[in-house]
DNA sequence: ATCTTATATCGCAAATATACGATTAATGTT
DNA sequence: AACATTAATCGTATATTTGCGATATAAGAT
């Protein structure tokens, strides 16, 4: 009988490089069909819509509520509250200055030479 | 005593636009700094490395072969083998297909007019 | 004050992702 | 044939994500 020594699944993603973490935070907060789906609509109504999100979705209230507190959270969105609802709109600032950043790494990535 | 009815985690990813799953699809793939930093490495040699990403990234082997893989069944990459060794490179026609579509999506939310 | 409405959060289940050691498979070398 | 090298895969642990019902909270309406 003999010990097997565990290794953890410890999180290494902070270990790279701040802009590298930067361009994978965004996306993975993109990596969501519904989370697209709600910029998209968020984009698309004049006025910062709210409980609508819910209605265009095929989701549950619940888990609406949740993706956008992930794009909340990564810094896509802004929400304020208003009365009993509650209001959400593009962090314009933030897709703006990611927008060229994610452009650029395509761009650095597919230089002629690879390959 | 009584019995709760037990939904499921069904993935509903599949019931949005077909144009919404492939742009977070490919934002999926890009989520982790990991795979960001694989395709930074291959496109800077000009050949296509395989086994020398291991040694640039600060992760095991086992875990790049899964990211290599990640990336590969996303299309992002393509790989082939070659004697004992596994050549990898950047899969130009998708992503210069996707590049493009991922900046129109950022234009189309960033016009102005929200908020 | 009670009732309704809107949304956030809790609690849970299930699925997926991240990480690595160990092993396997397949090729190259001696 | 035996050994070394490379990389994929298996098995496992753990963490995170996705999804929803139920509940809580807080504001508006009656």
């Amino acid at each position: 009988m003999r010990y097997k020594i565990k290794y953890m699944a410890i999180n290494k993603s902070n270990i790279f490089p701040e802009e590298v973490q930067e361009l994978a935070a965004l996306a993975k907060a993109l990596g969501h069909p519904a989370r697209i789906a709600i910029l998209q609509a968020l984009a698309q109504k004049q006025s910062c819509i709210c409980g609508e999100i819910v209605e265009i979705l095929p989701l549950s209230q619940a888990t609406v509520s949740q993706h956008l507190k992930a794009l909340k959270e990564a810094g896509l969105i802004k929400g304020e509250v208003e009365g009993v609802k509650s209001c959400y709109c593009l962090n314009l600032e933030y897709l703006e200055k990611m927008s060229p950043l994610l452009n650029q790494f395509f761009k650095n990535i597919l230089t002629p030479g690879c390959c």
